[in-house]
Order: structure tokens, then C-alpha cells, then sequence
RNA sequence: GCCCCCAUCGUCUAGAGGACUAGGACUCAGGCCUUUCAAGCCUGCAACAGGGGUUCGAAUCCCCUUGGGGGUACCA
């Protein structure tokens, strides 16, 4: 594939520290990522951090952790370096200065004079009469003497593109093909701001060029001012890269890009930023898995991969163009799928830090806690994020006091009244007091047992047992948990049950 | 308004003129299994936006319409 160019790529992720990363641009420097890997290039990553006012100090880190987190490693970047350091813009202002003033030298671009006021105004009369809005390249038209009289003024400037007034432009895009645009659709778009900072049109154009960037991904907002970016390029004599606009993510509700901003679809709030799916635990490999598949797909038959297994089929000629909005509910069934697939040990450890915060206890002591070896393998396969273990377990870490029922209902059996439920109690209580050694599966026969020599079905002996130990009617299997919290402490548990049911049946008359 | 892009089940997608009675996955519904809930297995519901062409033949190519998205900043 002539498009996908041979050898070694070299890719950037450039994103701009205003705030936390979205799931759009983790997806973005994913497909990066994956390209530079296949091709076994290079990832690069660079802030561009050219607008001072949304300036954010602490989404640096924020971004990078959430490249960390989803293993995806750069090559060259902030702090780590590389031969085209550094990869900070605001480090490389006399770069882009240079290179501005070199275009007004060779007449491709010009210092325009006017105020934030005067566009402002002029937008205005534009809108007003009904047409479209764009500079009105007044100052490309300045004579050279009242340039002389405005720069001895000391009139602040920025500098502008001097896009040509005829003809059309044509770039291609990977996804899409040549586009074709009118020169006279374009702006002059400002280059150089008044703070001698660049704008993303000269300084990622700069960059490019200078990192040798082969393929440029980024989002499908920036297709409208490719033209502008073909042009500049073009003025400075340079290639362009490849182009891959990627496919905008849209909110679930399939209107509109997914936004930084919280959006309510359908009476729920949906996750957006990178650092939300990381405390709601979700797996990074889940997560590697679903991203890779929205916009690009693996393997029609083939649902679950390895990243190893995504490298090796990755291919930017395959990405979809269309918007795409992120499937939230395919997101929980992978990531339940990846969880189970954990060992127990492994799950462990990633549930410690949800467990300790839920259930306001160290690390350290839940760490060596018994109960939570007999019961993480049976949340394991009933829990699709980890933050959702807590309230499967929660009931083990109550001291026996702290048990409260809410509703008889809970402890009756299947079938049974509650003097019936009762006698089933006791029935465990007594099966409880004899079984060796106390495990779920000697539990369990024993219980089996009785239930026969009782002539009572399972579900109704055991349902009672369930509530009492647990104070719910959902909770993981019986044995275990009665494993989990020990001999004494399900009999203890028991015993409340028993006296709160014969309060209640006694109050209703039973 | 103007410019650009996109268009297959509710959603993510497969499909590059005949292999399409349009395939897979998630969701949903039903069933099996079962100590609750899950997990697992099985079955089912569900789509080529519309209209014109081109062609022996169109989900696939072209045009129009419609719908959706993006852009229209001294933001990226």
C-alpha cells in the first residue's frame, strides 16, 4: 500500500495540557502507538502547550499517566529527550519565530496590525449581513510606508498567512482521498500570535517537519484547516506527511463529539476522561481492546486480542472515517471477560486499592485478610469492574453487631413460613457445629445431606442461611461464603436471624 | 449562512459489482444449567436513509435529496 508508506514511521501524539485526557485522544495516541510499533518506528510525544491562557500545570502529568496506564510507551518525548528535543513548544518559540519571518521575507506571509477590536467588529458586520465570516485581509494590503509608521509606532502585530487568492488546493487525506478546496474558502490565518507564540498551524507544521514526521493522526476537526496546513507546508518547500484524520468520537447517544465536559444521556452520566475509566477499574487491557475496535477493526470473527496480536494486523488504510459513538455496554462485557481471565492473585491486587477506600480499611491488613482469598475467585466471574467487587463482600467485614436484617422476607425460604425458616436456621446451625474440616465443599455436602434427610429442596434450606449470613438476597455462593466469614461468625449470624424472625412472626401474629 | 467530511441492525462493525436469504460482537428477549446473583452454552428480535442513474447484475460505482458530524478564533 503506496499510502501506508514503507519502513519505519515516526508518529506523534501533540496534545495540548488544558486538561484531562478524553477517550478520544487516548484513542488517537493508541492508533499512534500502534503504528509506530508495526511499523517498528517511532512514538513521539510533544506538548503543544502555544495557548497560555488555557494553560492547565497539572494536565502534563495527567496526560502522561494516562499513556502509562494504557502501556503505551514513547520513544521521545518531555523528560525522556530524544535527537529532536525539545518536545515542549513553548521551549521552541525562537523556532517558530524564525521560521514565520522567513515566509514575510518571502512574501508568503505578512504582519497584520489589527486589534482584537477592530475583528471583533468586523466579524460582526459580517454576520450581520448574512455572510460568512473570515479576516478581511486588510493588512495584507498595507503600503510600505504605513508599515514603516505602524512598527515605529510600536503597534503590536501578529503575522499572517498569505494564502493565495485563486486557485484551488488539493491535499489527501488517507482515509478520504485527495479533497479539493477553493483557495478564496481559506483564511489568512494567523501564524505568529502577539505573544511571539505560535499558533498550531505554523508550530505543528514546524515540527512535523523538523521530527520527521511521516504520519500525522489526529482528529477529524482538523480536516477543514488541512488545506491551510498543505498550503503552509507548501510554502516552505517541504512534503507533507501522510495525512490520517481519525473519525470524531461521539457521546453515547451518537450526537455530537464526546466532550470533556459531563453530558447526561438518557438520565445517566457517562465517562469521558481517561482518569474516570481508571478509578471506576477498568482494566488497562480491556481497555486497549475495546479503543483498538471503535474506528478500526481487528478481526470480524475475533473479538478479544492481545496488543501483540493488534500490532501485528494494525493498519492505518483500515480505519473507518465515519463517526463512531463508543459502545459503553461492549466496554463492561470485555472488561468483565479480561477480569475473569485474571488469577486470583492478580485480581487481588488489583482490588486492593478499591477495597481499601470502600470498606475503609489498609491495604496491608486486607492484604493477608482470609476472608478475601475464599471470596475474590467467586466475585471474580460476577463483577464487570472492579469498583463493583465492594458491595458483593462488604457484608464479610461487619462485625456481628453491626448485621442488621431490613426485611423478614430475607430469611424466609423458598416455600416456607417463617416458623419453617426457622427450623431451617437452626437445622444449619446444628449441621454447622459438626462439619470437618470447615470448607465450602464439606459445607456444602453436609448441607445437601440435610436438606434430603429433611425433605426440604436446596434453594429453601438454603435461602434462609444465605440472608442470615449475609443480610441479602443476592449475594456469592453460600459456601464460600460461610468459609469466608469462619464457623463462629456464621453462627453468630444464625442466632440474630433466628431471634429477629421469631420477633417478627411473633408481631404478625404467627 | 458558507466550506468540508460521513452514511450497513439500538450500538461497535464485516462487506472493496455476482460467494448476501447481508456475517460477527454488545445490548435486549427466551431457554438450558443452577443454592441467590452471575458466569457459561443454545435460540431469537434487529440494518444496507430515500430517489434516480451505470450494469446482464449494486450494500458495494456515479448524481441528487435527506440525515448526521466537523469547521468557520491572536484555541488546539
Amino acid at each position: 500500500m503506496t499510502n501506508n508508506r514503507e519502513g519505519p514511521a515516526r508518529v506523534r501524539f501533540a496534545p495540548s495540557p488544558t486538561g484531562h485526557l478524553h477517550l478520544g485522544g487516548l484513542r488517537t495516541a493508541l492508533f499512534d502507538w500502534l503504528w509506530a510499533r508495526k511499523t517498528n518506528g517511532q512514538f513521539i510525544l510533544r506538548i503543544e502547550d502555544t495557548d497560555r491562557r488555557r494553560f492547565d500545570p497539572d494536565s502534563l502529568e495527567s496526560l502522561k499517566k494516562g499513556l502509562r496506564w494504557l502501556g503505551l510507551d514513547w520513544d521521545e518525548g518531555p523528560d525522556i529527550g530524544g535527537p529532536f528535543a525539545p518536545y515542549v513548544q513553548s521551549e521552541r518559540r525562537k523556532i517558530y519565530q524564525e521560521k514565520a519571518q522567513e515566509l514575510v521575507e518571502r512574501g508568503r506571509a505578512y504582519r497584520c496590525y489589527c486589534t482584537a477590536e477592530r475583528l471583533a467588529t468586523m466579524r460582526e458586520e459580517q454576520r450581520r449581513a448574512g455572510k460568512g465570516t473570515g479576516y478581511d485581509r486588510r493588512c495584507r494590503a498595507l503600503s510600505d510606508d504605513e508599515r514603516r509608521r505602524y512598527e515605529a509606532e510600536g503597534k503590536p502585530s501578529v503575522i499572517r498567512f498569505a494564502v493565495p487568492l485563486e486557485g484551488v488546493t488539493v491535499f489527501n487525506d488517507l482515509l478520504r482521498g485527495d479533497i479539493e478546496v477553493e483557495n478564496r474558502q481559506l483564511q489568512d490565518e494567523v501564524l505568529l500570535k502577539a505573544d511571539g507564540l505560535p499558533t498550531y498551524h505554523l508550530a505543528a507544521m514546524v515540527d512535523d517537519n523538523l521530527m520527521e514526521i511521516t504520519h500525522v493522526l489526529r482528529g477529524e476537526e482538523w480536516l477543514a484547516t488541512a488545506p491551510i496546513h498543505k498550503l503552509i507546508v507548501d510554502a516552505f518547500g517541504w512534503d507533507m506527511p501522510v495525512l490520517v484524520h481519525l473519525p470524531v468520537i461521539l457521546d453515547p447517544s451518537g450526537k455530537g463529539k464526546m466532550s470533556k465536559r459531563k453530558k447526561m444521556v438518557a438520565g445517566k452520566e457517562f465517562l469521558a476522561l481517561v482518569h474516570e475509566f481508571q478509578d471506576s477499574g477498568y482494566l488497562p487491557d480491556a481497555m486497549f481492546n475495546f479503543l483498538t475496535n471503535v474506528g478500526w477493526n481487528f478481526d470480524p470473527d475475533q473479538e478479544v486480542f492481545s496488543r501483540e496480536e493488534a500490532i501485528e494486523r494494525f493498519s492505518l488504510d483500515e480505519i473507518n472515517p465515519s463517526a463512531a459513538a463508543l459502545p459503553y455496554e461492549k466496554l463492561d462485557w470485555l472488561n468483565g471477560l479480561y477480569l475473569r481471565a485474571l488469577t486470583p492473585s492478580a485480581l487481588k491486587s488489583a482490588l486492593l486499592p478499591f477495597l481499601s477506600q470502600q470498606l475503609g480499611l489498609s491495604e496491608t491488613e486486607l492484604k493477608s485478610d482470609r476472608r478475601l482469598d475464599v471470596l475474590i475467585p467467586v466475585v471474580q466471574e460476577r463483577i464487570k469492574r472492579l469498583d463493583e467487587a465492594v458491595s458483593w463482600i462488604d457484608w464479610a467485614f461487619l462485625k456481628s453487631d453491626e448485621i442488621s436484617y431490613s426485611d423478614p422476607k430475607l430469611l424466609i425460604g423458598r416455600k416456607l413460613d417463617a416458623r419453617q425458616s426457622v427450623e431451617m436456621l437452626r437445622a444449619a446451625a446444628n449441621v454447622l457445629q459438626g462439619v470437618e474440616p470447615f470448607c465450602a465443599e464439606a459445607i456444602h455436602a453436609a448441607f445437601r445431606e440435610r436438606a434430603e434427610a429433611l425433605g426440604v429442596k436446596a434453594g429453601s434450606f438454603f435461602g434462609p442461611v444465605r440472608g442470615a449470613i449475609s443480610g441479602k438476597k443476592v449475594s456469592p455462593p453460600l459456601f464460600e461464603s460461610i468459609e469466608a466469614v469462619g464457623r463462629e461468625e456464621t453462627l453468630q449470624r444464625i442466632g440474630l436471624a433466628v431471634a429477629f424472625l421469631e420477633e417478627h412472626s411473633a408481631l404478625e401474629g404467627g
